[in-house]
DNA sequence: CGACTTTGACCAGCGC
DNA sequence: GCGCTGGTCAAAGTCG
């Protein structure tokens, strides 16, 4: 548990804090149908039920701005990426002075990905998305159908040079981070990223193409990272740009960064840092 | 009117 | 086996 500090460093990470370092040590995420466990980690294994469903977790952080929006007086803030949810419970965490909500995704039918989404008991400012979807589930084909990917759609078209900033790790089983950068390129492929790069990743992120001007975006969903499984790791950071926070401005919040943590097999969690 | 949130109740897994 | 806790369901209310 202790691998992968130098991916969530504090030190490179302004937005990671003593408590989302213990959040992430703690509950940072884990896949259910592998996770070793070789600690006592009663938030996991309470919340993810092993044993229910084959389904793997990813949790993201997020700070939070305004996150009360017109229709969301609750404690936890809505969901802020391209996709649709829909609420369909709320809890009070043990613990924790603020509720948990439960989200499920409403971008199409029979969608089983859900979210919870909880504030950071630690850190009031934090907004702690903990994103799961069943293994193997083939994820949505058209994720413009979502009202919220319209308007992303729409924020990209008025967006006229984006400057995007992307940082993906995508992971292989059984490899370390070393070897998967070596092997995947992920770093190079991306490192010559300019403005008007298409972000491309292969197949799994065809789709990422058609909104790859939404620059400012924060976009943040497992869907972002699997489409026929979720063995995907991706971080991915967009910094806002200001006629873009106006552009979704009524939306709700969109962070400006987000944090994207996953244990590998062997790999330990993922972190993108913007 | 449809989609969504709210909220209490119910169910299932886990620890003791 | 029992109690605790998290996750889900479903009815009612709200909003655009």
């Amino acid at each position: 548990m202790d691998g992968g500090d130098s991916r969530f460093n504090k030190a490179s990470n302004p937005y990671v804090t003593d408590q989302e370092f213990d959040d992430y040590n703690n509950v940072s995420s884990e896949t259910v149908a592998e996770s070793p466990p070789s600690t006592t980690l009663n938030d996991i294994k309470h919340s993810a039920k092993k044993g229910r469903r084959s389904i793997q977790k990813r949790v993201v952080s997020v700070p939070i701005k305004d996150v009360e929006g017109p229709r969301y007086k609750g404690e936890s803030a809505p969901p802020s990426d391209s996709w649709a949810w829909r609420k369909y419970g709320q809890k009070p965490i043990k613990g924790s002075p603020y509720p948990r909500g439960y989200y499920r995704c409403s971008s199409s039918k029979g969608c089983p990905a859900r979210k919870q989404v909880e504030r950071s008991h630690v850190d009031p400012k934090m907004l702690v998305i903990t994103y799961s979807c069943e293994h193997n589930h083939p994820w949505p084909a058209s994720r413009n159908n979502s009202a919220a990917a319209k308007q992303a759609a729409a924020a990209a078209a008025a967006a006229e040079t984006p400057t995007t900033t992307m940082t993906a790790l995508k992971s292989e089983p059984s490899t370390s981070q070393h070897d998967m950068e070596q092997e995947s390129g992920a770093e190079e492929r991306f490192a010559d990223l300019t403005d008007e790069s298409i972000l491309t990743t292969g197949d799994e992120f065809a789709w990422f193409g058609e909104m790859e001007t939404t620059s400012s975006t924060v976009l943040e969903s497992p869907l972002f990272t699997e489409r026929d499984n979720c063995d995907a790791d991706v971080a991915m950071v967009f910094p806002m740009k200001e006629e873009d926070e106006l552009l979704f401005a009524d939306l709700g919040e969109l962070p400006e960064c987000s944090f994207v943590f996953r244990h590998q097999r062997n790999v330990g969690p993922q972190v993108g840092i913007c």
